[in-house]
DNA sequence: CACTCCCGCCAATTA
DNA sequence: TAATTGGCGGGAGTG
């Protein structure tokens, strides 16, 4: 008998008979155990008492094929009888006793009898859902494709399906571990996370394919090139075994159905049309869209939804749209998941940076999101821990392509601001926006929530049109126009609450540090990250992205790059960029909850403070970023040597930075007259602040007063934030309303003079570089959205998701042309992006769009600066 | 005819 | 070099 089933097992592909048994390892499933020709023996002999059996025995015998079809048959009867509605579970059982049945449907096994669904019903009634942690059940391909009479091939469309979802992991060759459904909602929240940074806006617009498309396309092209995506992915998971892995390029199958999943765990309907997917999935991968590749891609969503099915995560449904009847899927798993970004953290806390990464950015959003704040979170986050995460990445791979480092940086903060936006859209729908957002007009926050993102996301690319916006709220600031780059320079806004995420996605791991920043705690995080990043990076870095430091007084340094403009204003507009979203964040927290270790309280204009600061402290960091800015263009290149010379000052917004990197005091006096200009309350502080005490402790002092977390951001920014910082700090201060929060802060930003600010952000963007030109692109989008409400808030996320496409590079870019949308439509609010805009122009403003482009280049040394911030802010950190 | 998606060639990776 | 993986797309089964 044993040698029967053998013989079954092998399927008429031969290829492998081998005695597929010997691999099975522990345990297996209930069913069977493949190892041992016992365990065939277990169906198999029963067959041969009945007549029916021996007839299959006998067909078996005769040609592999029929076996085959007898064992699905078996299998499937349950199942078919059910459909694949049931429940893998049920299924097994059921297969076990099936042996008797045999109806002999047996005729030609019915295409549907070999569909790769069934396959994997099979596959997966062969191992518990919820294994024993103890026993670690391993399977052999060999011995599962024989067992199921398939072809290895297509046990590998299982297994990667399975595996992209953690389910399994590849232990060796041809061997898995079977993990079972424990991590499934934990993997599912990362993805969650990660689809919401890059898809989050577009699945807003979910309702509007093209929007999305466009979206998509754009986004992806500005940002980086998909490979970002795969971080995501990736998620190192604690799992047993497998973490080594992953090497092979692409695993396309893989990456494809984690961002599968992510669209359906993004999507506010749940559903997810093929089509829609097919072209998301192709932007990603690349830019070529030919047919052809669409009709590959649709197949192998059909795999991927077919395994997926069989886990009962989706279903198939059909959604009806102008044209008709497309096909979709409907996620019916879970959607709510139990686990926290505490919890995440707990996972793998240095085993991956980019989750890490995501889950700060989750954390923090949840944090700016609620409005609740939640201290401890934060605190948790500001913990160095996360920090440390990011570092390690940016650290880790330094020699790497930074680009790749970057995207994925940048993809990864992206996500994370996604996942924020949409959280706070989530929760300002829900309950109405927290306090933090508060500031952000009342309207705002719930606008924000709920129109803002989701329009951000996209409109944001508009951002463009928005840059004009800004002007508009100055017209001074238009001048900065420069355009396409203020538009990116928005990203600022993301200074709203949302926007913290964003913050990061400048330098990238910095940004993530933003969000902390809002928070407070956030901003050491960041400043390590950034560190660590701008480090690598040099210039890229330069611009770290805003740390944050802390707590209390927050100060984040967010810098600026490294020297890229010419002049402090230059610089203070790469800070910008990244810090403008912090800024805004800040403020808000800074609003709902002052309480909160931060002290958010703060609000809009804290955050601007904060960015001024980080400017300030960017410049140090600066002088690095002046290296790379030399590639920028002319514009960048002074600017540069203006940072270059103020470097030395900016020293000032991240005190502990500013030692570290520089210690600029004497530019401080500098913003801090601006400030005082601004006429803010808090806006002098921070000037104050920066301008007495030697950059670091001036910045701390300012902080504290206004609410630190924003000022992480500024330090890079510091020279726009004479101009920004006033501005804001006037207006948003006493505006806390909504609206009026985001048009004061706008208005002060575009009045400290946008330029400064823009071309921070621009650097950023530029330092992303590649994305910079896709991000334009964006911006053209973006418009449409327009993200009037909040603009602020969801330029931010508009740009952060951007960022996120773009992945490392490309985000900033994104982000700022979102901004710039939001806007634009947005008054009051649009202002504030349109600040940010202008910052990024002005700077270059001077004048000249090109600047903005640029930008790009700025970027990667603002980032650069970022990082050193962090870093400095790490070691200074509160 | 449009959807699905099976099948297996064959290239990329690994061992 | 052989084996393992897995991208890919022709084209067949279904409705």
């Amino acid at each position: 008998e044993n040698i029967f089933d053998r013989s079954r097992m092998t399927p008429k592909t031969p290829i492998k008979n081998e005695p597929i048994d010997l691999s099975k390892q522990k345990g297996c499933t209930p069913e069977r155990n493949p190892i041992t020709p016992v365990k065939i023996i277990d169906k198999p002999q029963p067959d041969p008492w009945t007549p029916t059996a021996n007839l299959k025995m006998l067909v078996s015998a005769a040609s592999p094929d029929m076996r085959d079809r007898e064992k699905k048959k078996e299998l499937f009867r349950p199942i078919e009888n059910s459909e694949q509605s049931d429940t893998p579970d049920s299924l097994q059982y059921d297969i076990v006793d099936d042996s008797t049945v045999e109806e002999f449907e047996k005729q030609r096994p019915s295409r549907k009898q070999k569909s790769l669904g069934l396959l994997c019903q099979k596959f997966l009634a062969r191992y518990p859902n919820y294994p024993l942690s103890t026993e670690k059940t391993t399977i052999s391909l060999d011995e599962v494709a024989s067992i199921l009479g398939v072809e290895r091939r297509r046990i590998y469309d299982i297994v990667n399906v399975l595996e992209s979802l953690h389910l399994v992991s590849r232990v060796a060759k041809n061997q898995y571990c079977w993990h079972g459904r424990h991590n499934l909602s934990q993997t599912l929240k990362k993805l969650q996370e990660a689809g919401e940074m890059q898809y989050g806006e577009l699945m807003t617009f979910q309702h509007k394919e093209q929007d999305l498309e466009y979206k998509f396309g754009e986004q992806k092209k500005e940002t980086v090139p998909d490979s970002q995506d795969r971080p995501l992915l990736d998620f190192s998971e604690p799992d047993c075994t497998s973490a080594s892995a992953n090497s092979r390029k692409d695993k396309s199958l893989r990456i494809m159905s984690q961002k599968f999943v992510m669209l359906f765990l993004v999507s506010k309907t749940k559903i997810v049309t093929l089509d829609i997917a097919a072209k998301i999935l192709i932007e990603e991968t690349q830019d070529t869209v030919d047919h052809s590749k669409f009709k590959t891609k649709v197949r192998r969503l059909y795999d991927i939804a077919n395994v997926l099915t069989s886990l009962d995560l989706i279903k198939k449904v059909h959604v009806t749209e102008e044209r008709g009847r497309k096909p979709a899927f409907k996620w019916i798993g879970p959607v709510e998941f139990s686990g926290k970004t505490g919890e995440l953290r707990g996972h793998s806390p240095s085993s991956d940076p980019l989750p890490e990464t995501q889950r700060e950015a989750c954390a923090r959003y949840q944090i700016c999101a609620t409005g609740k704040q939640r201290l401890t979170r934060h605190a948790s986050f500001n913990g160095a821990q996360p920090c440390e995460g990011i570092r390690r990445k940016v650290s880790s791979e330094p020699n790497s392509p930074r680009r790749e480092r970057q995207d994925e940086y940048c993809s990864k903060m992206i996500n994370l601001a996604a996942v924020c936006r949409q959280k706070i859209e989530e929760d300002t729908r829900n309950s109405n926006i927290t306090s933090p957002f508060s500031l952000f007009p009342v309207p705002g926050d719930s606008d924000f929530c709920v129109n803002p993102l989701p329009q951000a996301v996209f409109p944001v690319v508009q951002a463009e049109v928005p840059s004009l916006s800004l002007p508009i709220d100055i017209s001074s600031q238009a001048p900065h126009p420069s355009t396409p780059a203020a538009s990116k320079t928005e990203d600022g806004k993301p200074a709203l609450v949302p926007n913290q995420p964003f913050l990061c996605f400048p330098s990238s791991s910095v940004f993530v540090l933003c969000g902390g920043l809002q928070e407070s705690n956030l901003s050491e995080t960041q400043p390590t990250a950034g560190d660590k990043g701008t480090r690598s990076a040099e210039a890229q870095a330069a611009v770290p992205p805003a740390l944050c430091q802390k707590r209390g007084s927050h100060k984040c340094t967010l810098p600026s790059s490294p020297g890229d403009h010419e002049e402090p204003a230059a610089k203070k507009l790469n800070m910008e960029q990244s810090d403008l979203p912090l800024s805004l964040v800040v403020p808000k927290k800074p609003f709902e909850s002052p309480k909160a270790e931060s002290t958010p309280g703060s609000s809009c204009p804290p955050a601007v403070h904060l960015e001024t600061y980080c400017l300030d402290l960017a410049s140090p960091a600066a002088p690095e970023a002046r290296s790379k800015e030399s590639t920028k263009p002319l514009d960048c290149q002074e600017q540069e040597k203006l940072f270059q010379n103020k470097d030395p000052d900016e020293p000032p917004p991240g005190n502990e930075y500013i030692p570290k990197e520089n210690a600029n005091q004497p530019f401080h006096p500098q913003y801090l007259y601006v400030q005082p200009t601004a006429g803010l309350s808090s806006f002098n502080f921070l000037f104050s602040a920066n301008q007495a005490p030697s950059a670091i402790s001036l910045a701390s002092n300012q902080l504290p007063s206004l609410s630190v977390p924003c000022v992480m951001v500024p330090s890079a920014a510091l020279a726009s934030f004479p101009l920004v910082c006033s501005p804001s700090f006037s207006s948003p201060l006493s505006p806390v309303p909504d609206g009026s929060f985001s048009a004061a802060a706008s208005m002060n930003f575009s009045m400290s003079s946008l330029a400064s600010t823009t071309p921070v952000f621009i650097s950023t963007t530029a330092v992303v570089t590649p994305k910079v030109s896709p991000a334009p692109s964006v911006e053209p989008q973006q418009p449409a959205h327009p993200a009037l409400h909040l603009s602020p808030v969801l330029t931010r996320s508009c740009s952060a998701v951007k960022l996120d496409s773009p992945m490392c590079v490309g985000h900033p870019v994104t982000l700022l042309k979102l901004q710039q949308p939001s806007s634009a439509p947005l008054t009051p609010k649009s202002i504030r992006p349109a600040h940010h805009e202008a910052f990024f122009k002005t700077p270059g403003s001077l004048g000249d769009p090109v600047a903005w482009k640029k930008n790009e280049g700025n970027q990667t040394r603002n980032a650069s600066s970022v990082q050193r911030r962090l870093e400095i802010s790490g070691t200074s950190a509160d």
